[in-house]
DNA sequence: ATGACCGCTCTAAGCGGA
């Protein structure tokens, strides 16, 4: 299965782009964070006639999440929104089963600063995503976790670790956090494919930053084991966050093989 | 350089993003 997680940042404004990637790389799903569109205006024939079904969970003007899967996938028991999550309203999270696979979109909420209510919130949705995931493994099924994590798992995931200290994105707090996450059975694709890699998924868009490789990888795919053990990619797609109307997010395309390879 | 961009909305100047 071909998995790709991506921060549009607009749907309605990087559509274009979205279609030319659906066309260039044929994911089987996506999980796709800030669609930035209320439920009403979310662009299901636009998809429909590029060959993708979508369940959306849209909050309006800030966040909204999707899952899209590609026309012969079902999207079985959607979930929207995390139980127990800060504020459901700004639609961060979002669930469905696709070939039998849990498949999760989120946006976990930014932090704006150290210490700042929103940083609360921010610990208080990834304590949230923690126990669901819990429950979900309960059920024995694949899953994957895909989105913006908003944290930057490890230094080699910053472009300046000096000039990130008493931010968010990268305080002990946020990185226990989501290592407690992954600590429930989750394998951070790009990471075990690519240990010492540096891979960004997200470049200022003030500053030339993108072009000074001024970066952050916060745009994760987490797999639980089984998923894990049959990776063949995990890749990021720089282009995407080049040219016309570029998200600041470039894609990440994650593959696993559909069956356990066999031993030779 | 404590800046710089982008998308949103009460279509102006402000907010949020990370």
């Amino acid at each position: 299965m071909r998995l790709v997680t991506w921060n549009v940042n607009s749907l309605k404004v990087r559509l274009p782009r979205l279609l030319e990637f659906l066309d260039e790389h044929a994911p089987d799903v996506l999980a796709l964070q800030e669609t930035k569109t209320e439920a009403d205006a979310f662009p299901h024939a636009e998809l429909a006639a590029a060959g993708y079904r979508a369940v959306d969970h849209s909050g309006g003007r800030w966040a909204g999440v999707a899952l899209l899967a590609r026309d012969g996938l079902e999207l079985e028991a959607p979930q929207l929104g995390l139980p127990d999550e800060p504020t459901p309203e700004e639609a961060r999270w979002v669930e469905a089963t696709v070939d039998g696979v849990r498949l999760v979109s989120t946006y976990v909420p930014n932090g704006r600063e150290v210490d700042s209510p929103w940083y609360a919130q921010k610990l208080d949705f990834l304590a949230a995503a923690r126990r669901r995931v819990l429950a979900l493994r309960e059920t024995g099924a694949p899953l994957v976790l895909a989105g913006d994590m908003n944290v930057a798992p490890a230094d080699l995931d910053v472009y300046d670790p000096a000039a990130f200290v008493g931010s968010t994105h990268v305080t002990p707090a946020e990185r226990g956090a989501l290592a407690a996450l992954e600590e429930t059975g989750l394998v951070d694709a790009f990471r075990r494919l690519h240990p010492d890699e540096v891979g960004y998924t997200w470049w200022d868009y003030r500053a030339g930053h993108f072009h000074r490789g001024l970066g952050l990888r916060i745009d994760l795919a987490l797999l639980s084991t089984e998923l894990a053990d049959r990776l063949t990619r995990a890749g990021i797609e720089r282009p995407y966050r080049r040219g016309t109307k570029p998200s600041d997010h470039a894609p990440l395309v994650v593959e696993w093989a559909d069956r356990p390879q066999r031993s030779a």
